[in-house]
RNA sequence: GGCCCUAUCGUCUAGUGGUUAGGACACCAGGUUUUCAUCCUGGCAACAGGGGUCCGAUUCCCCUUAGGGCUGCCA
């Protein structure tokens, strides 16, 4: 065996000791959790990803504990160049940039590091050489086609495919077989020699969800892949405890793997970290299935699609706290103002669902609210950034007179009275076309609906323009086009007109309608008092002339 | 096929051995308003099905059904 370990492994490696010394027990705090992030880098950062760093994030330092990022990419092949560094960057956007890891500008910072599987294959090596020498893992020399009859042969004997029992061709092979095998340079992997007995069962609890009975685990996994690098089961297993991890919290496709986990936890003699599975966001697709929000399929999985719609970050990050722990928003309503961050995430209330559906319609809503709140100066530096990335010829419009534009978000945003309209900041260019004075263009009459005529109309303006002023205050401004509405046969208030409507031709609201397709080109707008005043005098003055040239 | 998870309005969910099964979003109606939005009032709408246990089950147990996950040298 001794030969054959040397054989496996021929480069010195460190012992399991210096391993423990090198990665102490850390200290923290009673109560303190240490979580983690360990995304593979294969393309886009997933909502879902997003979702659970949020989690592990808030675990983490609502206990004073550690939150880090961890990257996985044990498999080469489906490893997309630069998803490491869009990792980092989107945990940063959203405020959820790790304290040990890799972070801005791939600078890693933490002593248990590294902190990229790849660059930890010699940390792994000495356990699996370890596994080996204590006869709990051996060299298989299976080939993939080989693997793939056998299950073919299981399927058709109707009994339960996988590297167990007597189907572990390599389990109790010859040593000298396996030398020769060896010394002709075949192609192996390492396996993990289970002892367990799949009759029996073992009660494992979750975090998340009830006490679960499972088999125990008696396959055989592949723990070292023929490129020297580990599977997922043993990172995890190393990492996890070298790391301190307190409590696993991952997605709950890995529930099914528990009972190998803890039996590799068993062999090294490691206490398992606390587990909690959580499910992963869903939506139903065009089948009406519903599903995980997919990599490849779904757009909306990709963080950056909230990003081009421009939600603000907090807007993503509350609504994904809702789906965490659903009293949140309660809280939320109780505590308007206060930060995310003073509401106490929890365990039992974390869904154990079968996994939420994505809801764009309550994001919209989280959203609105939120942006509602924010003041004029607030929204004009979000906006600037936001069109910076993603609308840059709006972003030099903004950028051109800073001062119109804090003014034009400040129209309907006081204590009294809020407008909740906007969701995303792709909206608002649409929103406040009228104000980008660069690009308004002369109404078109023709699709104007009114019970006036041309001429009326062309009057109307005319008067409104002989009166007008922009010192004017709002109720003079009102009671101007009050003035005009009467002369006109309309009623001065809706009230009047609902109570004697054969007595009139409409109300002031169809005068008021007139001098807002003039100025706006719209006929919705928010309060056209204030778009005035934000506009001003001369271009008020242009907009009205322009109005009653109707060719 | 085997193992495992999950099941309350359209969606996210609260909740309990005895409740008119609560809230939020969405939707609809009415009111306020110079339009829209806001705001206010109201409305629609759910315990997957079948068996037990019990005086009584949405709640506890079993079965069925449905959906999801795992069953890889992917993670």
């Amino acid at each position: 065996m001794e030969n054959i370990t040397n054989q496996l492994f021929p480069h010195k490696l460190e012992s399991v000791i210096s391993m423990y010394k090198k990665y102490p027990k850390r200290i923290l705090p009673k109560g303190a959790m240490v979580t983690r992030i360990a995304p593979s880098p294969t393309g886009f950062f997933h909502i879902g990803g997003l979702y659970m760093a949020l989690i592990s994030e808030r675990f983490a330092h609502q206990t004073k504990g550690v939150y880090y990022l961890r990257i996985e990419d044990t498999d080469k092949k489906r490893e997309i160049e630069g998803a490491r560094k869009i990792i980092s960057i989107s945990l940063c956007k959203y405020g959820l940039s790790p304290d040990e890891g890799e972070g801005l500008g791939g600078i890693e910072r933490g002593i248990y590091g590294p902190y990229c599987q790849s660059d930890r294959k010699e940390i792994y090596k000495v356990f699996i050489k370890h596994l080996v020498e204590i006869g709990r893992a051996y060299p298989c020399f299976c080939s993939q086609s080989e693997l793939d009859e056998m299950r073919k042969m299981q399927e058709e004997a109707k009994v339960r495919t996988g590297y167990y029992g007597i189907w572990a061709k390599w389990r109790d092979a010859d040593k000298n077989l396996v030398k020769e095998m060896l010394d002709n340079n075949k192609e192996f992997v390492i396996r993990f020699k289970s002892t367990g007995d799949y009759k029996k069962s073992f009660s494992y609890k979750d975090l998340l969800k009830c006490s679960i009975e499972f088999p125990e685990n008696d396959i055989d996994t592949v723990i070292m892949k023929s490129d020297g690098l580990p599977t997922y089961h043993l990172a995890h297993v190393i990492d996890d405890h070298l790391m301190s991890t307190t409590h696993v919290l991952r997605g709950d496709e890995w529930i099914s793997s528990i009972p190998l986990h803890y039996e590799l936890f068993n062999t090294l003699e490691l206490e398992p970290p606390l587990y909690g599975h959580i499910s992963p966001i869903n939506k139903i697709d065009e089948y009406g299935h519903r599903r995980k929000l997919s990599k490849r399929k779904d757009p909306e999985a990709n963080v950056i699609y909230y990003d081009q719609k421009g939600y603000p970050r907090i807007a993503i990050i509350e609504y994904l706290m809702n789906l965490a722990n659903s009293d949140f928003e309660d809280w939320r309503n109780k505590n308007p103002t206060s930060h995310y961050t003073e509401f106490t995430l929890t365990f039992k209330k974390l869904a154990a669902s079968a996994g939420p559906l994505f809801d764009e319609a309550k994001l919209r809503d989280i959203s609105k609210e939120l942006i509602a709140k924010m003041t004029a100066t607030e929204i004009y530096e979000d906006v600037v950034n936001w069109s910076s990335e993603y609308d840059s010829k709006f972003k030099d419009v903004l950028l051109s007179d800073k001062k119109y534009w804090v003014n034009a978000f400040s129209i309907e945003r006081s204590i009294k009275k809020t407008r909740k309209d906007i969701a995303c900041w792709s909206e608002i260019k649409r929103f406040f076309y009228f104000l980008i004075k660069e690009e308004f263009a002369k109404p078109d009459w023709l699709k104007f609906n009114s019970p006036l005529s041309k001429n009326e109309i062309s009057d109307i303006l005319l008067q409104y323009s002989a009166e007008f002023s922009i010192n004017d205050l709002q109720d003079e401004w009102m009671n101007k086009i009050r003035r005009i509405a009467i002369k006109f046969n309309f009623a001065p208030n809706a009230i009047t007109f609902k109570d004697n409507k054969d007595k009139y031709r409409g109300h002031v609201g169809d005068i008021a309608q007139i001098i807002r397709y003039a100025i706006t080109d719209r006929t919705q707008t928010p309060d056209l008092y204030q778009i005035i005043q934000v506009l001003g005098e001369q271009e008020c003055a242009r907009r009205i002339s322009f109005g009653r040239n109707f060719d």
